[in-house]
DNA sequence: AAGTGGTCTAGACCACGTA
DNA sequence: ACGTGGTCTAGACCACTTG
């Protein structure tokens, strides 16, 4: 099972790979304990030591958690990831809250030359596309268009029975097991149309920052495009440089 | 020197915190050799283990860089660090390419009331205030305005005796002693101004991507303020969340 | 050949959470 | 009391770089 030659990588990372594939597969479910780490290192017939580091890279990359004294669990997407982890917006004191959302469409319809490119679907693929708008302190402050391809999501047209919650990637976890491990995204400047202008209730043309977002799973898979676009008279998009 | 009892926080971060102090007092200077994992150890009279891990946090955190076979070294500003470490902007194709400089003015003034509440200085304070634009691929596409404070950089105004190199960092660095570690951003869309459209050759009120930077030393004071108003019809700004 | 970081082991004890 | 992760040790061997 293991390759301890001499022109094979190190244990530990094919401890990891091994690990990350577990969860990757859905053999290890979001939010489920996996077996601690002595156990680990017995059944692989390795010291505790390299199933830790194997462990720790991926507790890095937040695909486990650590809990000290219950265990190790597969992490899982709820609210303060949502917020401090892949929401950017704060307020110009520097707090975030978390903004509502306000579903405007839900619609079956084929992909864009530009949906099709970023998700990597066939032209003319179905995809469902949401369009909401979202509140900051009860000001509206972003609208969304979210394009997730039809056939992952397949029940999540309008009257899929139920209502779409506020925070979106806690839904495609649970109900579509698709997790959401990491995301690239683009920012640029445009002019609000009259649409964006519309809902946003300002000027046609003002200056708004948009958020062209590609959300990919472990496996980078790209399985959501958003375009977020943003009033930033009382907002920012806020990132940390390490 | 090491605390042992008991509720002390653990061996291995009371030596990376000393490690830290010697870099950040100038003890160790950037680009030098510091004392191998094994002779740290001796002196400290721990383990290379415990030593280690102290130095593994540092590397992830860009304080020190290991080469194997060679050492461990305090991390330095380079181009590979100024492109791919602080610098987000890239075209539509995903390329990063290093924008040249080009200085328009370099003066000492009184702090205005943003430069010194960002950058921590009493009212009024004397900075030093540079602006330039930069062309990426002989366009020009960005607008900065940097804020120093005047006593950290007594000698860089015009006529300091040298050009303003395009990586300023790097300057920083070698010329007073100021490492750059991390830097806070805020992004915002914004009008271009007459001046901003005249210096970019684009109409004034077209969209610009403002990008406000707090650069800060590995104590975390502020030292550097940036306003970068770029344009954002070729190019974005491009942000990974893991 | 000597010195550096990189991997791996086997075992000890501590801190924390649960039952 | 027990099991978990968290820290620390002492030593082995490997991979890489330099003199």
């Amino acid at each position: 099972m293991l390759s301890t030659g001499k022109g094979s990588i190190s244990l530990y990372m094919q401890i990891r790979d091994m690990l990350v594939s577990k969860v990757g597969k859905g053999e290890w479910l979001p939010g489920s304990i996996i077996p601690s780490e002595v156990n680990l290192a017995q059944e692989l017939g390795v010291s505790q030591g390299t199933v830790r580091k194997a462990i720790t890279e991926l507790v890095e990359s937040n695909v486990l958690t650590r809990r000290q004294g219950r265990g190790t669990f597969v992490s899982m997407h709820n609210i303060d990831r949502a917020l401090f982890h892949f929401f950017h917006i704060s307020d110009n004191k520097g707090h975030k809250v978390l903004p509502d959302s306000n579903v405007l469409q839900c619609r079956r319809k084929p992909a864009t030359r530009i949906e099709s490119s970023k998700l990597h679907l066939e032209a003319g693929t179905s995809v469902i596309r949401i369009e909401r708008m979202r509140r900051i302190s009860d000001k509206p402050t972003m609208v969304e268009t979210i394009t997730l391809p039809a056939d992952l999501f397949a029940d999540l047209v309008e009257g899929g029975g139920y209502e779409l919650p506020n925070t979106l990637y806690e839904l495609y976890e649970q109900r579509y097991g698709i997790t959401i491990h990491s995301a690239d995204e683009q920012l640029r400047a445009i002019a609000a149309s009259k649409h964006d202008a519309k809902i946003l209730n300002l000027e046609a043309g003002t200056p708004l920052l948009e958020i062209e977002r590609v959300a990919l799973t472990l496996d980078r898979t790209p399985v959501e495009l958003r375009v977020s676009r943003c009033s930033t008279r009382n907002h920012h998009y806020h990132n940390t440089i390490f």
